[in-house]
DNA sequence: TTGAAAGCGATACCAG
DNA sequence: CTGGTATCGCTTTCAA
């Protein structure tokens, strides 16, 4: 039995996805004016009957338009491109990135996370690439000036960076995470606390916060006579539990727990070997989350404030409008500072 | 000034995005040649200085292919769509979808999370089919058979859905919440409970699991003799401390918390003003969350089991290769558990 | 007001 | 072994 394109089978035979022409066909018109319908071109003036056979042909033929073939045809697309994270991301980026993908879409673009193997940067710069996206955002590191070279030569009107330093021809929101380390490090240095240790999770992933994060401790307590003491752990009560069973061994009076959900595991562990938080040891935790302020004795920790989703969103809309402009402005977006509650 | 297309300018004006064309001017060879070369065709055998000038002319150019051409023509892609999530997830959330997605670029796919606006399902469903994607995973509800129709009208194999129910025309793995909402009351039954609340989170896009939830408390309770009491409470201290401070007048001996942060938050608020937990009021959650191990009483809590990433990748990937055959499959693939702790 | 046709970039057939 | 060329689905200019 011979397959004919175009004339509906009876269910099983997986029809061939309806085309513009189909439509055309069906309304008995030619595929210009079902263009021309279906998006409302002004410049062209078309007649009601004409309008509605099409709108008719369309809604009984599933009708649904092919954003590759508009966008070749277009010479561009309204992507916007980011990496999905690869680490499970707290409430706060949560909600950075739904305010932005929310604001971005008011401006008519398509937001797409791009997910899967973390490709070595400007090995993933070239996957990014092939979708042509009118601009990307790159949440935290692992993008290279090459990567971003290859972007803008393949399309890419704007690069906008989220990380610690800027990237050579992208536009960088600096998010300084060594700020949060020394926001912790001062606060503790001023409580008196003179032998600290920096909780170092040991997920892979996490690095990259956590590294900045000690390193804003290291500099703020160099020369202060201060001691810093890495301590690797796992979000895990094993593990935390392990740490605070050699916790009079260590000889510290302070732990910067790298956010507040491993303080608060950490200090938990703690409390149950009996190491008193915080006469023998004060905890800071970062993030500000709603649940630390529950614990006993409240958690000190230091809150973190993102750009807002709109703002970024307006920016990243600015730079694709007019290109060059824009780009290679670097702006301190991270802000940080120190909450002291009971735990310190 | 005349702009020449193909032709580079001084580096100020926007380079064109080089082609294939470009590459096989610049080796001096036609495009298929191009195409066979950086495809490494095998059916086609090319010279090797050939291909090491074509290679070098892709390189020195900075040449990407351009995924929106090669789909068309090639009438497929391999892009397994799934909509970004538009709440805050947890940790096992997140850690299921990655792991999904490693799996499935590992099987050549590429997975993208379509953002934005939270159009209604079959409208979003339209947004979804313009990319043509091979695949499309849709987490939890808000997709009709209407829209599951659409998508494979537009050459989608295969739909995935994790909700409730099945959708018509469309692989479910079955998640039904209600499951969860069953173990928290019949606990609570089996512990003497009689009075029984339940938190129904006042974020929107919670419903979705929240409904579910508190029917399963609801189907479980009925006929016992037992009461349900809905706790509309946000996830915000001040939230938590008002219910708190009516709690008396509410007359409850158990609460069921939603999940493990909404009960955290709540067995706080009530420890505050003096309800003791679990003697006056037991208080159950769910997800079974690191911290709910570290108050006291010890959070009990409802464990929840999602399918491996790595299964769910080679289910759609057997049902993009064997299409018809998978579909319309409903596997329960939601695993939840009582963990009995001191909060009960 | 509508239609014919060119062309976006990549691929695969068929000649040479 | 390599080069023309038709084609995918859509938009848009130019003619009728």
């Amino acid at each position: 039995m011979v397959q004919i394109p175009n004339e509906p089978m009876p269910s099983p035979a997986p029809r061939a996805v309806p085309t513009s022409a189909d439509v055309a066909r069906l309304a008995g018109v030619s595929r210009a004016t079902v263009s021309y319908v279906l998006n409302n071109t002004t410049a062209v003036r078309i007649s009601e009957p004409t309008r509605r056979r099409v709108h008719e042909a369309a809604k009984e033929l599933g009708y649904v338009p092919h954003a590759a073939a508009r966008s070749l045809r277009a010479g561009h697309s309204r992507m916007v491109l980011m990496p999905a994270p690869n680490v499970p991301v707290g409430p706060l980026y949560s909600q950075f990135f739904n305010e932005l993908q929310w604001a971005l879409s008011r401006l008519d673009y398509t937001v797409v996370q791009y997910g899967g193997l973390v490709a070595h940067g400007d090995e993933a710069a070239r996957a990014w690439a092939e979708l042509r996206p009118v601009a990307v955002l790159v949440p935290v590191g692992g993008l290279g000036p090459q990567g971003v070279a290859v972007l803008k030569r393949s399309g890419a009107r704007a690069v906008v960076t989220m990380g610690p330093e800027p990237v050579e021809g992208a536009h960088a929101l600096l998010m300084d995470h060594a700020e949060v380390g020394r926001q912790a490090a001062e606060h503790l240095l001023a409580r008196g606390r003179r032998r600290i240790g920096v909780v170092m999770p040991t997920e892979p992933g996490l690095e990259i916060f956590s590294a900045p994060r000690l390193r804003g401790v290291r500099s703020t307590l160099d020369g202060s006579g201060a001691t810093v003491t890495e301590l690797p752990m796992a979000y895990e009560e094993e593990s935390a539990t392990g740490l605070a069973a050699r916790w009079r061994s260590l000889d510290l009076d302070a732990v910067f727990g790298f956010n507040d959900e491993y303080a608060m595991l950490l200090m938990g562990a703690l409390q149950e070997a009996g190491v008193r938080v915080p006469e023998e040891t004060a905890v800071v935790g970062a993030d500000d989350l709603l649940l630390g302020r529950l614990l006993r004795p409240r958690l000190t920790t230091v809150h973190l404030e993102l750009p807002s989703g709109r703002y970024l969103a307006e920016l990243l809309d600015r730079a694709v409008r007019e290109p060059g402009g824009l780009l290679e402005v670097q702006e301190k977006a991270l802000d940080a500072r120190i909450v002291h509650r009971e735990s310190s």
